[in-house]
DNA sequence: AGAAACCTTGTACAGCGTATAGATTACGCT
DNA sequence: AGCGTAATCTATACGCTGTACAAGGTTTCT
């Protein structure tokens, strides 16, 4: 039977439980079968990383593979952190904060494209594991030399990684795209018979965002106007000494 | 065989294929169907809505479903239309633009809380239902009368709603709570110790975070945060008339 | 040498989405 | 009036899924 996934997760630390020494030796690790699951992720998405899948291509059968990883919602959980601790963490040179975030973020995206499957897990144990409060800690640097207090500097932060978080899911590559290209241009001209002269402004805006879109310089623009109204946003914050956000700003009793 | 999403999507229109005469009556209708589904989903999650446990619920045959639907997936686009057009757009009557964003963003917020599988489904095809159109049209009034251009306008949209997206993700709810209530506490042992002194800010911060998190107010706090982020983003964009984003801001070939 | 611990395997179960084939129903047309 | 046909519904079946269970090997410790 596998670890517990907390143990699991810091196997590498010194003081984790380590695998008995009585049996045969494993054909497979713990790590050696994250990184095959990882790898199939990137390359066929998550939907990919089955049991028995993931158990042929390390040459084992299924079952063995509970052996090393528990569960397959445990499995994910350490493919994600397993990325996380891999992601570089170059140190912050510029002495502008802004320019430290916009490196943060763009790391981020770039995360995000190379295993597009980190948008389909959501697991709130992936805290826990030491690759991602690697991470974190990282990026909680990004703010040093502001006076932002701790509390603020977690929110702060989550805005960030939330903002990048939908970008990525904006850009995310259609799987079926191919396939739809023709059903998709029918599709639209039906939408268009359906909607008449309705919804103009949605028409004209959505049609205006869509034009954009297919222009070459969109992704980009995009992700420059998020991101400028993420620094805006955080601009007053890291300007003032707030410390903590006004008592009187909270609604008392809404909701 | 069901018709196509879009026909399905727009099933009260008048100009949609209707559902043929000639057959026996049939028992359940597609819209019969998604509320059924939607029902389910909000009480037992996404993953209980199955194609067999759906169609028990009707008292049909599994098999029978697919005369309404298509295919589960379609079913899940039918779900989001759905709950999207049953919610409340009451007129936006604040002078203040940050008022009515507020008000868009709150209603955005309660509407996940009713509906908390909608994190679970990512799908572009919803955006081809009426729902999901009257929807759009009606949140991108909320920046009428300020001078932003419709690209921008549609981009600033999305940025509030990707923020509220992302709150939503952290308030949902654990549902396996219950059951780790005891396991979160022996692993925040052993969490503790593989930590030692290592990442002290990571430490600091997330301790302050987590005691937040576990004062009553936090929430609010965070939500307030956030949201206060996003209207401080949205400043200069609203104030100014930008119209583009500037030519020279965009960074030229990085990636 | 024997026991205990560990790895691996095969079988099995309950569930999933859905393809296929066939039975039943009731309208529309001749 | 009756028949063809379109529409609805059913049962069966296939190939998947995660994983519980029981058994068989292999190694190390006592």
């Amino acid at each position: 039977m596998a670890r517990d996934l907390i143990d699991l997760l810091w196997r590498d630390h010194p003081d984790a439980p380590p695998s008995g020494s009585r049996g045969p030796k494993a054909r497979v690790t713990t790590t050696s079968a994250v990184d095959s699951a990882v790898a199939l992720a990137d390359t066929d998405g998550i939907e990919s990383v089955t049991i028995r899948r993931l158990a042929t291509e390390l040459g084992i059968s299924a079952m063995a593979l509970y052996t090393h990883v528990g569960s397959r919602d445990d499995l994910l959980v350490l493919m994600v952190d397993r990325v996380h601790s891999r992601q570089e963490r170059p140190p912050f040179v510029s002495p502008s904060w802004q320019e430290r975030i916009r490196q943060v973020a763009h790391a981020e995206l770039e995360h995000y494209e190379a295993h597009w499957w980190l948008l389909d897990v959501d697991d709130q144990r992936t805290a826990l594991g030491p690759g991602t409060i690697a991470k974190y800690d990282y990026e909680l640097h990004a703010f040093d030399g502001t006076p932002v207090s701790d509390v603020d500097r977690d929110a702060a932060l989550t805005f960030v990684a939330d903002f990048v978080r939908g970008a990525a899911r904006a850009r995310r590559p259609d799987p079926h795209a191919a396939d739809m290209a023709e059903t998709w241009t029918r599709w639209n001209d039906r939408l268009a018979h359906y909607l008449g002269d309705t919804h103009p402004l949605a028409q004209r805006v959505g049609g205006a965002a869509g034009e954009a879109m297919n222009a070459a310089y969109s992704p980009e623009h995009a992700w420059e106007f998020g991101l400028q109204r993420v620094l805006d946003g955080l601009e007053p914050l890291v300007a003032t000494s707030v410390g903590r956000a006004p008592e009187t700003g909270v609604r008392p009793t809404e909701e």
